[in-house]
DNA sequence: AACTATTTATAAGA
DNA sequence: TTCTTATAAATAGTT
């Protein structure tokens, strides 16, 4: 998102890769926060450099968050208490995924029959005169292939990509953030340590890990 | 970001706030692993969300990042074998998908300029003779089509498939899947290589589900 | 679920 | 790292 579009693969300059990680941290923690902000939302998030340092944010705090989240149940929460919560909603999105590339699956039959079917003897792509097949056919060919281009792989990226989104995360702010300056936030950067929640940690030998009080995102409701 | 400025606090109407969590939930995801992709940092990230569904997205895999996160110490990265195991291969596999679409992606890109490309003034294939375009060029123009659905409608269907019977237990597998299809990659369903994790939260009442035991991730440490 | 007008996040570069 | 700037992305408000 800058100057230029960037590939999503790794950034095989170390330099490079060190100074976007600080860049895109910094933007993942702000976002991180005002999700849970604006939507109320639990969220928990570590991060650890390639270094091996750690970040993290959490609302109420990365172990409620966490601990939820691996135990599947237990927080008054919500109405899932049950275990296996979790991996109950994964069975489900992939049902969905499933019936989904079912229905894509037709669409793409259609366009078979488009590009295999025979006219004249020929392959019907194949004539060497599209006067001959009409606008029509072209028409229809064309709204087969955009059908199949923005349904099929759309579709499936589109799902893909959600999927693999949807199962990824966890962040933690690192212990030299200036986040005031970094986001841009009108808040005191050391106003509240230690209330509402908390991104802590660090992992030695990783050495020094700076505590950050919710309210350098913002209001502290919870905690 | 968009049409007007908003503040960051808590949006009261339910209904506007949930949209904004989907929205947001989906941004936050996305970012999250690209930063573990361009930065090879390890990420674990939970979301709840005001209904108490639960996302996650984790690399190498949450329980692995917020073990180590919250022992503070430890885990040998790379040394896993503790829980979560169902929910690292389920990441690896999204790590995977997401690689393939990014190929895929690529594709449908060339497929696009195919499409939408012109020559002479119209779009490539509205030409009315096929001789001008020249044989190259449809075989070009058909092998892209196949290689589109070919690769990634298939493809989808190969990680389906693979995802249904590695997980057998906790999934219930639609009888519509072409295994056929699937076994004709030439590829080997079951030599993908680990790198993800990921998980899911749930919501009940959904019905019918194989009730999977906590130990699908391990015994539990924390709580 | 889509579609824009805008606001943000950022890739480069200094 | 930090600041600036040109662009790419995310997303608020709408339909």
């Amino acid at each position: 998102m800058g100057r230029q579009k960037i590939e999503i693969k790794k950034i095989e300059n170390e330099e490079a890769r060190q100074v976007t990680f600080s860049k895109r941290r910094t933007g993942l923690f702000k976002k991180a926060s005002e999700l849970s902000i604006l939507c109320g939302a639990e969220v928990g998030l570590v991060v650890f450099s390639p270094a091996g340092k750690a970040f993290s944010f959490g609302h109420p705090s990365v172990d409620i968050v966490t601990d939820r989240f691996l135990a599947g149940a237990g927080t008054p929460i919500g109405l899932d208490n049950r275990r296996g919560a979790s991996i109950r909603e994964l069975n489900r999105q992939y049902t969905e995924l499933l019936s989904s590339v079912e229905a894509e699956k037709k669409k793409k039959d259609g366009l078979d029959q488009l590009l295999n079917g025979e006219r004249n003897g020929k392959p019907f792509w194949w004539d060497s005169n599209l006067e001959v097949l009409g606008v029509e056919d072209l028409q229809e060919f064309q709204k087969a292939l955009n059908g199949l281009r923005n349904s099929v792989s759309r579709k499936a990226e589109m799902i893909l990509f959600e999927e693999s989104m949807r199962n990824k995360t966890m962040f933690s702010v690192g212990n030299n953030i200036n986040l005031a300056a970094a986001n841009n936030l009108n808040v005191n950067p050391f106003g509240v340590k230690n209330e509402g929640t908390v991104c802590a940690g660090g992992v030695p030998p990783y050495a020094p890990f700076v505590e950050y009080g919710f309210n350098l995102f913002g209001p502290l409701n919870h905690n």
